[in-house]
DNA sequence: GGGGTGCCTG
DNA sequence: CAGGCACCCC
């Protein structure tokens, strides 16, 4: 199961290739679900693929059989039937479903890999979940029936217009050719065809939607849901050593303890730098997220899928990434935690690069600490403190990762291969949170790429029943260490300090 | 015994 | 995040 969801994006190009100019017209000129506009969806996806491959057939087969129905049948009242208005309506409620289905997916999609949602029962959810699947499935059939619908008046037009097709649907609002439409409910008379053919399509959708929209109002999780909290229903099937871990409340960090970093370091300057680039923000995923939850700063939304570039370049990506920095962005700094240049003790601002530096590596050796915080004095204490930083981000890493193996495991992922971890994940949101809270920085493709194996390994791990042995994190620890990634030289830098500007 | 780690607690 | 503790390894 991939978080980011999957590329169902509608494709105009297909659209494009359809026979019918008027057609192509119609589609390209009318109001779109928002499949369009914000990504994948698969479900609105679907009923488009639906609609335009039968319309698409219905009026192939219209233009075969040409002329000869067209004398079947009455004449339409003049006013009758507007095949514009019709395919108005059709297409303003297929965008009102669309709609609908696009929110749902989204909803559905957005919460799969959410935190346990305190309160919230996970059984309840299951059973809301597969009635919102029945819901759809009944839908689709419905939209289905309706595309016949549509498609018996696109074959009417056809007929009329003979193998013009295109100008069926064009110029002639008056002339419409529904000859061969026969009313199902045989109670309406063919010089009502618009009022049948809208009170068909009214009833249907309204039915539709009303359902739809009852399923969803239901659907709607609860405003506030602590993000680092289990389930007590699921707390029994952890280990002991788990328990007690999991109800972590939400770090809330540094961001209020101490002023906020007011320089620019050497590896955030390299991230401004490349941020003012165009290039960098061609990667920005600008996906608006419909939950207010997850509303992301632009600067949250600067994490993409990694590419295959970044996969190709697992060595060098993460030096390549905060090469050619930008010395004129920071500055040698003043301490703005008061204490002065190489006198013992960590500031905030080391905290803060100890955090971002989590993202290269998880276990720092004493020597790399040394290396990367040239500017500290180390002693015993400092260097036990730089260590424990390390173990409290281990530590929270390791209980994202469970919580989210698990509760991708309670929403029914079947194998380890369909959890990925993205820069839209909600498992990245939720890590990035944690290590750059200011986030100002970019998240290494590469520790998306831990993030994911480390998700995979729990997950298996839990699948298997392994979370029974009181040490069945070892195993994975001994994985994870096994991914470190090199420290990018900027984090070398003494300037790791603010400096007293603000950003 | 010192260093490192993980777990638990506050 | 820090303190405390147990455990492991060299």
């Amino acid at each position: 199961m991939s978080f980011s969801g999957t590329n169902l994006k509608l494709e105009r190009l297909e659209e494009q290739q359809l026979e019918g100019p008027g057609y192509q017209l119609s589609l390209q000129n009318q109001p779109r679900g928002c499949g369009d506009m914000a990504g994948p969806y698969p479900d609105s996806d679907l009923i488009s693929q639906w609609l335009r491959r039968s319309v698409k057939a219905k009026l192939a087969e219209a233009c075969d059989s040409g002329k000869s129905s067209q004398e079947d049948g009455e004449v339409p009242a003049k006013r009758g039937l507007d095949p514009e208005g019709a395919k108005d309506f059709a297409w303003a409620k297929r965008a009102r479903v669309e709609n609908i289905v696009c929110s749902i997916s989204s909803s559905y999609r957005d919460g799969v890999l959410e935190e346990g949602g305190a309160g919230y029962s996970r059984s309840r959810r299951a059973q809301e979940r597969s009635q919102l699947k029945q819901q759809l499935e009944k839908m689709r059939e419905q939209v289905f029936q309706l595309q016949e619908k549509l498609c018996q008046i696109y074959s009417g037009v056809a007929q009329e217009e003979g193998s013009n097709v295109g100008a069926a649907w064009s110029q002639e609002p008056g002339r419409v050719g529904a000859s061969t439409w026969r009313p199902e409910r045989g109670s309406r008379h063919p010089g009502t065809l618009a009022e049948a053919l809208k009170e068909e399509l009214g009833a249907a959708m309204t039915q539709v939607v009303d359902t739809v929209m009852q399923v969803f109002a239901r659907q709607q999780p609860p405003p506030e849901e602590p993000p680092c909290s289990y389930p007590s229903d699921q707390t029994e099937a952890l280990p002991l050593v788990v328990r007690k871990s999991l109800p972590r409340a939400p770090p809330e960090l540094v961001a209020g303890t101490f002023p906020r970093p007011m320089a620019v370091p050497p590896y955030l300057a390299a991230f401004k730098d490349r941020a003012a680039g165009e290039a960098y923000w061609e990667a920005v995923s600008l996906r608006t997220k419909l939950s207010s939850r997850h509303l992301l700063q632009p600067h949250c939304a600067l994490f993409q899928l990694a590419g295959p570039t970044d996969r190709q370049l697992p060595k060098s990506q993460a030096t390549e990434t905060h090469q050619g920095l930008e010395p004129a962005l920071y500055k040698p700094s003043i301490s703005f935690s008061s204490q002065p240049q190489g006198r013992e003790g960590l500031t905030p601002g080391h905290l803060k690069k100890a955090k971002l530096m989590f993202f290269y590596t998880r276990y720092p050796s004493s020597g790399t600490l040394k290396t990367y915080f040239s500017d500290v004095k180390f002693n015993r204490c400092i260097t036990s403190q730089l260590i424990k930083w390390f173990s409290n981000f281990r530590e929270f890493f390791y209980i994202q990762m469970e919580k989210f193996s698990r509760q991708a495991l309670s929403d029914g992922v079947l194998s380890a291969e369909m959890l990925t971890v993205t820069r839209d994940s909600e498992l990245a949101r939720v890590l990035n949170q944690h290590y750059n809270k200011a986030n100002d920085y970019e998240i290494p493709s590469k520790f998306l790429e831990v993030s994911q194996i480390t998700l995979r390994e729990f997950f298996s791990a839990i699948s298997r029943g392994c979370d029974a042995d009181p040490s069945w994190k070892k195993s994975i620890y001994k994985v994870i260490c096994k991914l470190e990634c090199d420290i990018p030289d900027a984090f070398k830098s003494p300037h790791g300090l603010p400096d007293t500007v603000h950003e």
